[in-house]
DNA sequence: CTGAAAGCGCTTACAG
DNA sequence: CTGAAAGCGCTTACAG
């Protein structure tokens, strides 16, 4: 590390006496309000027991003075923060685009509900970090993606008192609130779309078959071809790992194979398939026709390639819903333990890479 | 959104009585280890004027203990609340690799340094935000990444007391606490690097001219031009977006003007690029060799092509650089508003994108 | 419906 | 070097 220029110079600034403006607090409030402080928190707060008038009446001039409780305080009194922690495996930001956007989708979210959200990449520091993310106190409840699953202290943090949805499901263990996207059905409407589209032999690359979500689309496949009255053929089903990198190597193989369609377990796959395709001059969508998983696949690569057809996860949909099955364990409505599985339905996205001609 | 499977049930537990183990406060710690509460606070906070084996002796207990200060109360007390806020775009996350690593590698910083961290993604509720994130009282800080300026409420944001340091350089303003990678030297290496593989007609992919960084980089380009003793084909000098889909219309036109060697403003543009060759049969690095900035393209790209050579962002650095100048200003040894410019010297990173055999 | 008062768990002058 | 005490800005029984 290198400092290469630097042009400060350090300068304590005791003369300007109140350089910021004094936040204003509750007290402020119910004084310029003349009431007490006590119904100046109710209102605000939109409890019970105060009258209509008076309510209006403070919670304008809260507005007015651009009145905003102090969280610190607010949550010392309370016992609760507004702050939610957000779980993430250590390198998927950087790598997964399923992670990114399911990370911004979770910041909107919790933007909206006025919730703090606190970063937490799994890896730092093993040990200490569970620790530190529970006994802050600064948490009201995590969500935590189920990719995360499988780093020791997950497993702890799942195990711990702190409310907690996953988004995603666990590989093995059921008793957890946990929203996810419906992965079978929208699987066989995605290979079903391939079948309307004049393909008759349809392979599929999977992501690993450790995980449930796999097995259920892979089970939407199967189900797709009960539908259409065709049989699958096992050496048409190739376990990839939703990497990027394991998409050209598969779809080379399924290529070799004779199919005319790809019914691809994720995006990222999906666009190595393309690349395969690519290279082996085959072309997308009349040789071979491509649909993916998630969405994720169109903010990469606008590259004047083929638009990726894709089952588009509901970003949206599954961190608001996560929010609020949050809300209702912190609210007590829900019990932590029981299991609780929410599914939202996707929509697959039509694009030129499934779009035959006629 | 659709529930499709509900197995949950609503249960409130009353015959447990102590559920969450109490957590242990201050109180405690100072009680089991024979203190006031004053002593056993200074002592886990090292500050001085406490007998060394006092000290000792309570911070072994409090680890023991595993005492951790309930934050909100440490805050409400001291006004500080050991937690800063990330500033980023709305879609960068999602998009942009450089965002992505540079959140993971803030977040690592933050955890090591035992600091909360808040994630805040423009966009959501333009005016609200500002005063929200202001006026909460839960952030000591900001660190912002210059990716995000140009959003209104980000120059709220600098233009407000809070401490705050960027992370790049602002398009037209000076007066701020900065860390930024170095760009001139680090892209005259680049190029240079080029020169030294026989690359005698070396274009360049920009990045939008209207940033300092991209014209740096141009900078950089120039002066390894110089020093070659070779003069700069302007028409070699293309401006891209940073975007990826920038990269093959870019690349095919300077392949057009006989190149052989690319130096490419960012990664995601340089991975465009290289399709370009592929689509062009210009084989890499024989025909063309490439070298992008940003050291962001492998982890997307590991699917056996070729590995970019890079100007490596060391993310790390900037970000426990930037950490370390928001703690200056928060401790008040570092003015806010005094130009203070700290610049890290990258790696060139060297793959098979730009060695040529012999 | 409203208010006086206690208390959340820390830090920090202020005395000793 | 150490401790008693006040106070940070809220919320929430508890009385009225």
């Amino acid at each position: 590390m290198e400092a290469l220029s630097v042009k400060g110079s350090f300068v304590s600034s005791t003369e300007t006496h109140q350089p910021v403006p004094a936040p204003i607090t509750l007290d402020d409030l119910a004084r310029l309000g003349g009431v007490s402080r006590a119904t100046a928190s109710r209102a605000i707060n939109g409890q019970p027991g105060v009258r209509a008038d008076v309510r209006e009446r403070i919670t304008r001039l809260a507005d007015h003075l651009g009145f905003r409780p102090n969280r610190a305080a607010r949550q010392l009194a309370s016992g609760r923060s507004n702050v939610v922690g957000l779980v993430l495996p250590s390198d998927d930001l950087r790598v997964d685009p399923y992670a990114a956007s399911l990370s911004h989708a979770v910041a909107r979210s919790a933007a909206r509900a006025d919730l703090g959200l606190m970063l937490h990449v799994v890896a730092s520091e093993p040990g200490r970090t569970v620790a530190h993310i529970l006994r802050d106190g600064l948490l009201d409840g995590l969500v935590i993606s189920s990719v995360a699953i499988g780093h020791p202290w997950v497993d702890e943090l799942l195990d711990s008192s702190m409310p907690a949805v996953l988004i995603g499901r666990h590989p093995h263990r059921d008793e957890f609130v946990t929203v996810d996207v419906e992965n079978r059905e929208s699987s066989a409407t995605a290979v079903t779309h391939l079948f309307e589209q004049g393909c008759r032999r349809v392979g599929t690359i999977t992501g690993p078959m450790s995980r449930v979500d796999v097995r259920q689309r892979l089970d939407g496949y199967r189900v797709a071809h009960e539908r259409a009255g065709l049989t699958v053929d096992p050496s048409l089903v190739i376990e990839g790992d939703f990497q990027r990198g394991s998409g050209p190597g598969a779809a080379a193989l399924l290529i070799e194979r004779g199919v005319d369609g790809i019914f691809v377990g994720n995006d990222e796959m999906a666009i190595g398939a393309m690349w395969a395709c690519t290279a082996l001059s085959v072309r997308v969508p009349h040789d071979v026709a491509i649909v993916g998983f998630d969405g994720t696949g169109s903010g990469l690569d606008t590259h004047g390639e083929v638009a990726l057809t894709s089952v588009v996860q509901p970003f949206a949909a599954l961190a608001s819903t996560a929010l609020d099955l949050l809300a209702d364990q912190v609210a007590g409505t829900l019990h932590r333990r029981r299991a609780h599985h929410v599914e939202i339905a996707p929509d697959l996205s039509i694009g030129a890479s499934s779009v035959r001609a006629g």
